[in-house]
DNA sequence: CTGCAAATGTTATAATGTTTCAAATTTTGC
DNA sequence: GCAAAATTTGAAACATTATAACATTTGCAG
């Protein structure tokens, strides 16, 4: 159902945009959980980049909007739609992202360009399989997995310094 | 060479701490690089620590000693000390960690126990394999890979709420 | 309508990390 | 050795990220 984010690749991203929202309603419902009018605005704005956003950009957009808002506010929305897997948080970027598997059952692993900026979401089930196995095999319950990946997109390599 | 940390159980601790840093001067000498009394303070200071230490904690634990530090100080040392090698950052705790497998190359992963706080550095060359599979399949070229795992240790499956 | 729980507003503050420039120290070329 | 260059450290200010605490509003069940 989600709507696929296509890799480093142009698309028509309002589109991309809006899916995502009509996603996250359909889940939040099936949650019983209210996606109200500032956590949608916050899920959209995350979305609107390609680029993970700082919870003080979207602070920054929230204001731009109108809307007086302080930074629990921003907080609470990203966790809120962190809880229902609706975005994700890069750790190593202190920075949020939407997610592109929203309503599936996975874990994240990013690819981050240290060039660009841009950010790729992937499930792969080998790498879980192995961390699983790594962690049991000391005797480790794994609970949730952090996996990010600097390097360069594809792009980057070719054509470095653009957007 | 490297000072072996035995997970999750009791250890001459100090003999595991004078190890590394006796295996830091090592290293140091062998990349040229200068262990300077700041630094190598330092990498005690966290070696000590079987938790990670914030550089804040760093930084109060540099006061006690009498030494007058801002917060560049710890920074900087701490810029060094993974620069070479020494010390990890983990990305989801905001912390530093002591390098269990100094010298050696190795892609890190981390098993951090969320209930008390140890952390056990692993080195999966499975997981490493999948992963840099998974990153080439996207035409991505890996530089930095963040992985941890947070989750229950095997003694606080069984004995909850200690240490 | 009323009362409870969830969500939001508001203010202040804590925690983490960086910039900048000056001073001291170490290295290097001579 | 000695002066110039480079590295390291000191110090003050500041920037960014995140949370605490409490008041207020909103949505909803009875």
């Amino acid at each position: 159902m989600s709507a696929r984010a296509i890799p480093y690749r142009p698309h028509n991203h309002d589109a991309c945009v809006s899916q995502a929202l009509t996603d996250a309603r359909t889940i939040c419902q099936r949650q019983n959980a209210r996606l109200t009018p500032i956590r949608e605005r916050v899920l959209e704005l995350i979305w609107q980049s390609h680029k993970p956003l700082g919870a003080y950009d979207v602070l920054a957009k929230l204001s731009s909007d109108g809307h007086n808002a302080a930074p629990p506010t921003v907080y609470r929305a990203l966790d809120f739609l962190q809880q229902h897997g609706l975005v994700h948080r890069i750790a190593s970027l202190n920075a949020f992202i939407g997610c592109t598997h929203a309503g599936e059952s996975h874990t994240g692993m990013f690819l981050i360009c240290r060039a660009c900026g841009n950010v790729l979401e992937l499930t792969a089930p080998e790498v879980s399989t192995e961390v699983r196995k790594a962690a049991s095999g000391e005797g480790f319950r794994a609970e949730t997995t952090t996996l990010e990946i600097a390097g360069l997109c594809p792009r980057c390599q070719s054509e470095p310094g653009h957007d």
